[in-house]
DNA sequence: TAATTTTATGTACGCGCGTACATTATGGAA
DNA sequence: TTCCATAATGTACGCGCGTACATAAAATTA
């Protein structure tokens, strides 16, 4: 080594054990006059961690995923935390086919941990979930819940949320309200049912029951799949039946804008003579006229708060964190209410 | 090993030399047996490539960089392509201060090349620039040009975009036709004023002249900085001069929703009493009353282009390409004009 | 001063792969 | 059968770091 030493070239940089400032000085300054830089890769071989966060997201060809407000303010939040804490951030596209390679991810050591985004419950996935939890991976998933496994999990309060969108149209005097659910394969889908039934039933609109799907009238309930376009389609079914609703709750913002331009074409005023609430709160939510009724769902704080939990039993000094409650592993946010003009239309 | 060969199983992972069918099987099964899995960093260290590309993002504090439409494209471009090549995908996050630390990212080899978005055209950025190309790092900046270099460029044609955008306000009978343009360190800024100014002159609106901006009547020009806020705020401003106005070309679309919103905010009905044109055509463009003209770009497929290209020269049989021209390094992309209802108004 | 602990530094090795080179099987042609 | 070209496989080493252990220097104590 340039300096004086050599293998404490490594204790200097990486600050470990005891060392004499003057040497620790000396060897930064021939580090700095050879103009050395540490090979990252050669570190984290010789480590034995990769020192990246893989985070996971589905591959759906033709929809570019990045441009949907959900999956983007979740990578911003992991982006974050990420940075914060020094790590590299690797994207992964799931691919079509295959849903249980996530083991290759950890296997291949690429990744330290990883975050799963936009999954659904399916037996496949379940399998390939389960799969990493027992070889001991960290990982985390977000905005999916999988009921009966204690996997950790960002969620936010959807049933809660769902509630609140509902209530606050029955209070606006709305009573026959309708909902645009997204897929049952997203927990969230049934978390928002479970809301819009309660708000209902509390309202005595509709008979308290122990099956949930029995208790909402089939002409009230639609199924989309969050595309804006599944909700303009969405609008032209309930308009058959206009005369029987007067507003819809929709399970997401792009759905409810569908239904607004649906209903709209259909020469029905959104806001006037229907009302319509969405959920997200997305940017969209603000430049539509009117301007719409939407839950707010903080996806940044729950990806960084993701990423923190990922990353903190990914850490070398975490040992088996087992300690951890099934409880403690699903994190619920709150989600608010944000009232726009498209929901206040029926007493004003 | 297992079956019967040592190193030789490198080969047959790696399909290089000669080697007889059945130990290529034989070790196959022997892998798939014992349920071997090559260490990706391992491998990353003896070939010494990282195999990722590393994807340079503007970290700007509460600006949710993913969100925005542009950002999202090119980034659907790019892990579009980097899959089908099998790379990798780092994200990294520009830091606030420091803005020459791309060099970093190639010293230590944690990617083999990289596509840097949301540059500006400053000194620092510039010499950050010239440094990495000196040093002969593949990279390739996106919907950004540095006059007088000649860096790997995807950019598309804004002046062009532009021009079109104004020449069809102007057909629609549109004749004092202001302009909102973007901040000038963004190159497209600048390509998109001469697109305005060019038509406008043609048009024999504006007097021919050498400075560019002097052609144009100071209450015609207003400068935002791409958010909805800044349109929204431009909006009142040339409201004062609302008699002698009756377009407004926006230079994206977030700041002429913003621009709609506002004119709607003070009185005057957007496609009506002003008509307003946008550029990117974003989702937004399809959802605001009445929609949206707008200049369509194919960020997604500049994100992929880039990608190629980065990756092709970063590639272990790519020596220098110093073959390639200034001219074939930048690629120009077509836009196109989407034209909506905001914009039809004159004479219907 | 010698013995002992504490602190600082050097030595040696291995992480798991790719690969240049050496070596051995294989198959023809002479 | 002999010789040589080619195909197939084995051997050995190094990539650049971290780190356990050995060693040397300094500080403390007896």
């Amino acid at each position: 080594m340039a300096g004086v030493s050599e293998a404490t070239v490594s204790r200097v940089l990486n600050n470990v054990g005891p060392m004499k400032e003057e040497t620790k000085r000396k060897v930064l300054e021939a580090a700095d006059q050879l103009g050395y830089y540490p090979n990252a890769i050669a570190q984290s071989f010789a480590r034995r961690r990769s020192g990246n966060l893989g985070v996971v997201l589905p591959y759906v060809p033709k929809v570019h995923i990045f441009s949907t407000y959900y999956f983007s303010e979740i990578l911003n939040g992991i982006g974050e935390q990420v940075r914060e804490l020094g790590y590299d951030m690797l994207l992964i596209f799931r691919k079509p086919g295959v849903d249980n390679s996530y083991m290759d991810l950890f296997r291949s050591q690429k990744v330290d941990g990883c975050i799963l985004l936009g999954t659904t419950d399916s037996p496949g996935e379940r399998k390939a979930l389960k799969e990493l939890e027992a070889a001991g991976y960290p990982f985390c998933l977000v905005n999916q819940h999988f009921e009966g496994e204690h996997f950790w999990e960002v969620d936010a309060d959807h049933e809660q949320g769902a509630y609140e969108a509902v209530k606050h149209l029955l209070d606006e005097g709305y009573r026959r309200i309708a909902f645009l659910n997204g897929p049952p394969e997203f927990s969230n889908s049934i978390d928002r049912l479970r809301g819009y039934v309660r708000a209902m039933t509390e309202a005595g609109i509709f008979q308290p029951g122990i099956d949930i799907n029995a208790s909402v009238p089939r002409e009230w309930m639609e199924a989309g799949n969050y595309s804006r376009t599944s909700g303009y389609e969405a609008a032209s079914r309930f308009f058959r039946n206009k005369d029987r609703i007067d507003a819809v709750f929709a399970a997401n913002d792009r759905m409810a804008i569908g239904l607004m331009q649906g209903f709209r074409d259909l020469g029905m005023q959104p806001g006037r003579d229907i009302a319509i609430a969405g959920y997200d709160d997305s940017d969209g939510a603000r430049i539509t006229d009117p301007p719409l009724t939407s839950v707010s769902v903080p996806f940044y704080r729950m990806g960084m708060m993701a990423a923190r939990l990922v990353l903190s039993s990914a850490a070398p000094g975490a040992k088996e964190q087992e300690h951890s409650t099934p409880a403690e592993r699903l994190i619920r946010m709150d989600t608010k209410l944000v009232i726009r003009s498209s929901s206040s239309g029926k007493h004003a």
